[in-house]
DNA sequence: TGGAAACTGTAAGCGGCCTTACAGTTTTGC
DNA sequence: GCAAAACTGTAAGGCCGCTTACAGTTTCCA
């Protein structure tokens, strides 16, 4: 984002927040007034679990890793949000303590907003509580389909699925293939898909040996996406 | 149930579904228009993946499997609904295609309604859709719980914990233990927690031989809850 | 810019669970 | 009530992916 362009307000970055896509101006003006901007190191936890969930949390710039660690260690990692996403929002419908723990992944910018003044805003305007309805519902299917990548594919069939949906995401098209606009280590890929890093060390080693991808310092990109396609089934 | 004891009209069953737990009647009469009541046979498909999501259910009497199946046959179980539940609600919400199928496991009462007639509800009754809201919000915690299950834990520990769960929701308190009121085969626990139905079979059977469960035929009985608990962690 | 810390590559060993196989039991439906 | 169908018990063999181990590389940040 080429900041110079643009006028970084609140205003400006409540319009980029998917939840208020094709809401009224006056609407996103009154949200205004309850949110406070927030900046936030890289690798800063936001709540852990078993925090009060006392607020609603914007991203703004930047990327928020939602997570969960067993008493093992071993960590799973449920979403990585970015710019425009929506998050800690559940717990605090419920008025239950924090399931699961937010952490900055890159330095960020965040909007802040009191339980309270979010639970009164949504009563007041049903159009962003139905957004809201389907944006919760949106992630439950996605996270179905979590489920049903662990239980039905293997570690290679789970991590060309990833390498999928990343290319579909975050790919910026070039000449060799599609190079994807994300750097994320083994570790945490192993975590988004369930397994160890050793393994996804191994699987990206064999793709690249079989051409799939190509591998550059962290930058990879996808050099036979249909191939890759073709392995997730 | 005893039906000789209730006047088993739609009213008086839906005053019995969750989501309109404390929903003013005048609401509920509204709803009650709306809606039709079917009879199901057990085993009985509503809906597969792909079909059109033309409607909303409300389970009245019975159990509905909400699932999925791999190409391989193979089958993984989302949720397992009783009296009180709604469901279908997801895809209609975001009008797209089924994106798991549904069927009967018993004899069952259903009210449908047109998604039609579930939106314009929605759009009238701000508080039906803050419950549903914040029940969606639910579901989306359960599963998330599947995915730590499965990330997390080997199949003895997830199956306890299913065994858990179940002596919680269905238990009946006996004087040897809890006695799980409900009759699931090895394969339908198979596919709640992710493992092959002889899995199911062996680990159960060290249950049993472990002195754990009890097992009469198709029925369960708990002898040592807090044991299995400690199997979980 | 240089040293520390984090990340990656690779391989051997092993264990959990799947698959295959089949006999015995329970439930279902006529 | 009986035959057929569905379900359960059990065991051998194999393989996927975890753990352990460590050397080499890249990134971070002071």
């Amino acid at each position: 984002m080429d900041l110079s362009q643009t006028v970084p307000n609140k205003l400006w970055y409540l319009k980029h927040i998917r939840l208020f896509d094709g809401i009224s101006p006056s609407e996103m003006q009154e949200m205004e007034k309850i949110t406070r901007m927030e900046e936030v190191k890289k690798r800063q936890p936001l709540y852990l679990p078993g925090d009060p969930s006392s607020s609603v949390y914007f991203l703004k710039r930047g990327r928020v890793k939602i997570a969960n660690t067993a008493p093992s260690g071993k960590e799973v990692t449920f979403d990585i949000l970015e710019a425009g996403d929506i998050f800690g929002e559940l717990d605090v419908l419920e008025d239950a303590p924090r399931s699961t723990s937010a952490e900055t992944l890159d330095d960020a910018l965040i909007c802040v907003i009191p339980r309270k003044d979010f639970d009164q805003y949504l009563a007041m305007h049903p159009s962003v509580m139905y957004k809201l309805t389907k944006l919760i519902g949106l992630r439950l299917k996605k996270i179905q389909s979590r489920v049903e990548d662990l239980v039905f594919r293997e570690v290679p069939a789970r991590l060309a699925h990833l390498l999928s949906e990343l290319g579909k995401t975050e790919g910026v098209a070039e000449k060799q293939g599609i190079r994807l606009n994300v750097k994320l280590t083994h570790q945490e890929m192993a975590n988004l898909i369930g397994c160890s890093r050793e393994t996804v060390s191994t699987i990206m080693g064999q793709f690249r040996d079989d051409g799939l991808i190509q591998m550059d310092g962290r930058t990879i990109t996808i050099l036979k996406p249909s191939a890759l396609s073709q392995l997730v089934s």
